[in-house]
DNA sequence: TTTAAATTTGATTGGTTCACTCAAGATTCG
DNA sequence: CGAATCTTGAGTGAACCAATCAAATTTAAA
């Protein structure tokens, strides 16, 4: 899998939808603003969102976007496919998006067998985990930040 | 992680590379006809693959490619860094190739605390398969093929 | 020593995707 | 009305991808 910049800043917009109360809408100014994200961009990701029944929007003066489901039915897995397209690493191990490859034969490829259990592996994670994980991750990282790679010697 | 054709045919390669006995070298054609690979597109590879020091060439008219190192040595993790880039799906989490991304702070990004974990998911597997394991599937699924997801209603 | 077979090098093509911008329209609320 | 917002579709410049091509170099065999 590959996140372009289009996928990560949907998952960013929608883990703010996800930390506001339910019923608010927000303006995509206010994301925009909030997670440093091109706001001209965004007005076309969050669109495609609300096409793919991700979220809902309310136009005019009180406008702005909201999830349409509760955050813990939106798996992380579903917002990728259908920004991103597959989540495997080439198309003929893709489950939801398979393409045959031109490999002499395919039931016999070593190559395709290792890239199953890396699609295997990617999945396995993203489709168990939700917007609300998102969420409640970035509850837990305000108290406790990851330094991660950030040592000093 | 994405397997560009690219990639991908470097692969095929240096697994029919490593089905071959250490010391023989194999002409580009044989490898272009018996994995379907478009020759003059497997010259530039086999080419970076071999100023990579994954394989080493013999020229003239009893020329071709063999693995300058043994197949047990070349981890997949390897190859696919030196052609296609990261491993992760996105530039923050990237050990190899990291690039900061524009979220407001990246230790309290929720998004990318998840994507650290599908990055180590990716690399776990591709830094512990190498070439010899190809090869070794290879051989098993000559003899049972994987039939994978064609099943018959 | 000639010649054919092979790799080597580097340029280039045509197509696609990416990240982003812009302009004009539609909708809602005060 | 009019201001703020979403909606829609088009368009741009850069990068990347898969593939091709031409020419140079190397080697082994005849």
């Amino acid at each position: 899998m590959k996140l372009s910049v289009r996928g990560e800043y949907a998952l960013r917009a929608l883990t703010v939808l996800g930390q506001s109360p339910r019923d608010a809408v927000i303006r995509i100014q206010a994301i925009s603003e909030q997670e440093n994200i091109p706001k001209r961009f965004l007005e076309q990701i969050l669109n495609e969102l609300r096409t793919a029944g991700f979220v809902e929007s309310r136009r005019g003066v009180a406008g702005g976007y909201r999830l349409s489901r509760a955050p813990e039915s939106i798996p992380l897995a579903a917002v990728i496919r259908h920004l991103e397209g597959k989540l495997a690493p080439v198309g003929c191990v893709s489950v939801k998006f398979y393409e045959r490859c031109n490999c002499p034969d395919e039931s016999r490829c070593a190559l395709r067998s290792v890239m199953k259990e890396v699609r295997d592996a990617i999945a396995g994670l993203l489709e168990n985990l939700t917007v609300a994980d998102l969420v409640q991750r970035a509850d837990a990282l305000r108290i406790k930040p990851d330094l991660g790679l950030d040592y000093s010697i």
